[in-house]
DNA sequence: CTAGCTGCAAAGGTTTTGCACATGC
DNA sequence: GCATGTGCAAAACCTTTGCAGCTAG
């Protein structure tokens, strides 16, 4: 991903998510935890398995703990070019992804505004509205340079 | 669904597609297709793998027809409130979902305006914007009044 | 100390593949 | 008639589970 593409470093603190809950912060999740915020364009879970089976990280770990991070929001799925779910850090206060079918890149943003369009729609068919998931393909500016 | 949600009954004529690129329109694939568009809540795949058994279609057969469908714009894929993959016939025109958490009814709409954040994310990121994918979870009228 | 977490290995599911036969055009 | 598609069954792959031992708090 280029430089043009302002990242966001900031990073949520797990060790008090899960104190706050009453879990423990292992080593393992430690480590599962750095691998997918060290990887800003996203993986696959079995690149992550692949991966920290390295660190002696075993695969039902991985699993649990991904789970896991999903359902306390700490990370977030977006599917790739090909389909594949792949799982990103979620920044806190970034909600969207806009992500290069290139290299996968994931850039998040949170300033999207479909307040409108979400009236519009609970007036025409009823539903009450929950939320919404919203993601833009493209392609960056290091793989459109190619 | 209620019938307070208007349905687009709208259907896709296949043969048409299969013909122009010199595929062939089989029973089979026909099966397949009218079971996805009778089902506008979408279907996941061991669904439809499961129902079009008792027609004496094989999983391959299936898989290998979702996956065809789905290169050629006929079906789309949307995520239900369990994180599991739904298929959903397209209706020409209709790009968008909005989906029940409760019956995963699923109401297509293309009146999104995503232009100007389009714009915005362009600027900000260079990336070169292909498209977008937009979910939206809600409760149906049906669901809501249980 | 003990509830909660881990790695391992096995079980359970899902998806793909190879191939002989069938079908649409 | 022949390219394309099909069903079957096996293989490959992916995900979950059970459990004995380990670890954080």
């Amino acid at each position: 991903m280029g430089d043009s593409v302002n990242r966001h470093e900031h990073r949520v603190n797990i060790d008090a998510v899960f104190h706050a809950r009453g879990m423990h912060c292992t080593a393992p999740r430690r480590k599962i935890w750095d691998f997918f915020a060290g990887h800003a364009q996203g993986l696959t879970i079995s690149e992550a398995v692949e991966a920290l089976k390295r660190l002696r990280i075993g695969q039902a770990t991985v699993y649990r703990a991904v789970e896991l991070f999903v359902r306390l929001g700490l990370l977030t799925t977006a599917r790739d070019s090909v389909g594949k779910i792949r799982y990103v850090a979620v920044c806190p206060g970034h909600s969207h992804t806009l992500i290069c079918s290139g290299c996968h890149a994931v850039v998040e943003f949170d300033d999207c505004d479909l307040t409108v369009l979400e009236k519009q729609l609970m007036a025409r068919t009823g539903f009450a509205i929950q939320g919404h998931h919203l993601e833009i393909h493209g392609t960056c500016p290091a793989c459109a340079a190619r």
